[in-house]
DNA sequence: CAGGTAATTAGAATTATTCTAAAATAAGTC
DNA sequence: GACTTATTTTAGAATAATTCTAATTACCTG
């Protein structure tokens, strides 16, 4: 099957570099892992992960090279109440929804629904970024 | 100058009582305080504050207050990246906007924009509450 | 390959928060 | 008003996530 969409899919420590990140082996584990599977991890979640292929590796390290992912906007960091947080490689403007009964949902937002968000601040503000968090329960069934 | 809009000033003990929260002392105080000062302050600060009225009070009473309030709806806590708890009287529908030069401003969000935010959402999902916060710098001059 | 910068590591330290068990307070009952 | 029971408060210990520290290792530049 021919990719008809894709691009060249390109290497991991290609993505590091061109954000400016410093492709170590340590950080291409920590965001492979990310891109592999795309739940919304803790930090202690992700150390467990790459522990498989980097039995080495410290949780420091995990810490650091997550803080560098978000830094450069690789990744994203969620936090919900008092839990610790939690990363996410979807890289789409979205919204989060934290189920109560665990597990945390990607929301897809429109890019006019952060226009229209931003249209609440005074226009001098300068915004890094905006969080949506939705908090409940999906449905049992 | 007579009271034209506003109701009759209803005693902080009973707005406990009628949000089924049992009006102690310790809790009043620390409604109290939240109502007086309405910056954003975090456990230890509301504590340091109550402490000038109720010196014998401890901190776990005043997370357990807080708690009991934020559980009965009568204060939000607001959760920034990885800094401690901020707690909020003001319950009008609002995001925060966080300023990375420190504090922490209530932004209104009129009541269709809630309803657009959850039309974002699946018909059937349950939703406790909305979370919307901004991060960035006000303007220094 | 020498020298310098940046990244990693293990473990200690910190911080906010929660837990625990006991004492105090309040509410309801006779 | 004394008695019982449930709730709240309290001080301090415990926990959990994260950050810090200082030493080591890896990488790049000339």
């Amino acid at each position: 099957m021919a990719e008809t969409h894709t691009h060249k899919p390109e290497p991991v420590a290609d993505v590091l570099a061109d954000h400016g990140v410093r492709p170590t082996s340590q950080r291409e584990t920590v965001y492979r892992s990310l891109l592999q599977q795309r739940d919304h991890p803790t930090a202690d979640e992700v150390f467990a992960r790459v522990r498989e292929n980097a039995p080495t590796i410290s949780l420091a390290t995990v810490y650091n090279c997550l803080d560098v992912l978000v830094q450069h906007k690789l990744v994203k960091a969620v936090n919900f109440e008092r839990g610790p947080t939690q990363y996410c490689a979807n890289l789409a403007p979205h919204a989060h929804f934290h189920d109560e009964a665990g597990g945390t949902l990607d929301i897809d937002m429109p890019p006019e629904m952060i226009t229209q968000l931003l249209g609440l601040l005074p226009e001098n503000f300068d915004v890094k970024h905006i969080e949506v968090n939705f908090h409940g329960r999906t449905p049992s069934a």
